[in-house]
DNA sequence: AGTCCGCGCGCG
DNA sequence: AAAGCGCGCGCGGACT
């Protein structure tokens, strides 16, 4: 049964009875996609046995807020497209509890990608969305029976739905994850409504001097070319060279005709080949230059928002098999980390950010998980851990008299080797990111030297290697089948762990935040930064602390938390 | 003109 | 016996 609601008074009477319902299923309908520019035109709420279709076009959106905050558990598919809406509203407030369809299948299925209510539905509920309307106009005055109708089916589901799920997380020992992730929906939107502000005249400079410098580097190259090739100058004394130097295919083809043969043109085998051709120097060079300008250049600066002037990236909470969160649009995990590009991000007039990044926290992890006693003892003795390991690798009885290469060199032997690197893989690496000369019978020597000891990760390593599926320590799961997944079996729990203590650590600072005025506005998997007034900066470094440490020490129990911190008006 | 894929590379 | 893992994005090139 369907009734459709188009004043105050009949929403306020519906409402009365909802407050005390325990879960309803909630849809919206907006007029668009952006919560700033667009609004809200339905609001649909199914209860069992009636489902209320609401116009806001008649009824103010804070009439709801006595259902929206507290009261039932709002299910939702894809919450934060709606709870973002109702935050952005005038007297928005965030939707809470919050058990979210999409969410919640994506753990159940491990999934790093999302799926439709329409595939749900048709696949648990054997029902058939017509998701026709859902692009229809839903700014008309009048809208038809049709887009009613639609609206209100896309609600009916959601019940059902949440306790098919129920059922199923119950069944996979896995419900704790899935209460953490819906917890964590209100602080993710919390994030991404807050947004982050960029310094573009910072940002333009460092555009203006990257697109110098690859203009410079492509002039160079091709000079280069023409002077060890046929192709001669123009009257201008410019190399005549039709090459697309942004072109793998054309960049390997020319190598070739240089007498340069290579499998594929990635820096690291540049890297390799630098002495053959003064070209290769060049190309590397290029190739820097030339990421700056196409993935950091002037078109990052349109995901600024025309009215808020802050980014609002796209956080998406399930983005990786894993469980670690991804960002897009823009992608704020991967910005360079030169202080020139993170210091466009800055805080508001008379504000602070303040970064906090868990300190090696996957070694932690897996020294806890394998578990290692040596690993462990190093961590819990607060010694660093890559100098640790180059003490024992290069048979050293102390850690002082390692010098700042060695430890560069253990740091890699320790990311590799835990995740299961091979030799060949440790000789090229070393090679490649470290400029260590190391063929692979010494790395095979540093391998066995490294799990002799280590041999708690050892042992782990065949634990884990016949498992059909890997858990985090919170119990998030991961199915893994055939023999290649091998690495995956030795980083899944490690790396997920890890996202888990993280999400924890947000969800945190949402559930705390009556303590201070601050919010979060960006986080890159190991790294949390906040935004708060000056006055405020002493005491917000310690509650952002705080949150993060006792979220990952729900999960790393018996090795440190050690949380690093620092206050600044911008990220660099 | 739009779509898809591999390559390469930024980050953790 | 051997095996690092996880993302998003811009580009070229091939296809429709």
């Amino acid at each position: 049964m369907i009734q459709y609601i188009a004043d105050i008074e009949q929403a306020c009477i519906a409402l009365k009875g909802l407050v005390s319902e325990s879960e309803i299923g909630l849809d919206i309908e907006t007029t668009g996609l952006d919560p700033i520019l667009d609004s809200i035109r339905l609001v649909q709420i199914a209860t069992p046995l009636k489902t209320y279709v609401i116009d806001m076009y008649h009824v103010p959106t804070s009439v709801l807020n006595p259902l929206l905050t507290g009261g039932p558990i709002k299910v939702i598919h894809n919450s934060k497209f709606d709870a973002g809406f109702f935050y952005q509203a005038p007297d928005g407030v965030m939707v809470e509890p919050i058990f979210d369809t999409m969410i919640t299948d994506q753990v159940l299925h491990h999934r790093g990608y999302a799926r439709s209510l329409k595939d749900l539905s048709k696949e648990y509920l054997d029902i058939d969305l017509d998701k026709e309307k859902q692009t229809s106009d839903w700014g008309v005055e009048h809208l038809s029976e049709a887009q009613i109708q639609y609206a209100a089916q896309d609600a009916d589901v959601l019940l059902p739905l949440k306790h098919i799920q129920e059922e199923q997380a119950m069944e996979l020992q896995i419900t704790s994850v899935v209460n953490l992730e819906n917890r964590l929906v209100p602080a993710i939107c919390w994030m991404e409504r807050s947004g982050v502000s960029l310094d573009r005249h910072l940002w333009d400079e460092l555009v203006k001097s990257a697109e110098a410098k690859a203009v410079q580097l492509k002039e160079k190259l091709n000079l280069s070319v023409a002077e060890h090739t046929s192709s001669g100058l123009d009257l201008f004394g410019n190399a005549i060279v039709s090459v697309n130097w942004d072109s793998p295919a054309q960049v390997k083809k020319l190598l070739s005709d240089l007498g340069v043969k290579v499998e594929n043109t990635r820096h690291s085998t540049l890297e390799a080949n630098r002495g053959k051709h003064p070209v290769v120097a060049l190309l590397l060079d290029y190739r820097g230059a030339a990421k700056k300008v196409s993935t950091y250049g002037t078109d990052w600066k349109k995901h600024v928002h025309p009215t808020s002037r802050r980014i609002h990236a796209n956080w998406v909470q399930i983005g990786s098999a894993t469980g670690r969160m991804s960002c897009k649009n823009p992608n704020m995990q991967n910005l360079p980390r030169e202080a020139a590009y993170r210091n466009c991000f800055r805080a508001a007039p008379n504000c602070v950010l303040i970064k906090a990044d868990y300190e090696q926290i996957e070694l932690r992890l897996a020294a806890e998980i394998a578990p290692d006693p040596r690993m462990k003892k190093a961590f819990y003795e607060g010694r660093d851990l890559h100098s640790v390991t180059a003490s024992y690798l290069l048979g050293k009885s102390t850690t002082e008299t390692v010098t700042d290469s060695q430890r560069q060199m253990a740091k890699a032997v320790n990311f590799g080797l835990i995740f299961g690197m091979g030799a060949r893989g440790l000789s090229s690496y070393a090679q490649n990111n470290f400029r260590v000369q190391m063929d692979e019978n010494e790395a095979a020597e540093i391998r066995r030297r490294y799990f002799e000891a280590y041999s708690g990760i050892k042992n782990w390593h065949e634990l884990q290697s016949s498992k059909l599926e890997t858990r985090t320590i919170l119990g998030r799961h991961r199915i893994l089948e055939g023999e290649r997944d091998y690495t995956n079996r030795l980083n899944s729990p490690i790396q997920g762990s890890a996202a888990d203590g993280l999400k924890l650590a947000l969800i945190n600072l949402w559930e705390t935040r009556h303590q201070v005025n601050a919010y979060p506005v960006l986080t890159v998997h190991d790294e949390i930064v906040i935004e708060t007034s000056k006055e405020l900066a002493g005491k917000a470094a310690k509650w952002l602390k705080r949150c993060m440490e006792d979220g990952m020490r729900e999960f790393l129990r018996e090795v440190p938390v050690a949380v690093d911190i620092t206050t600044k008006e911008s990220w660099g």
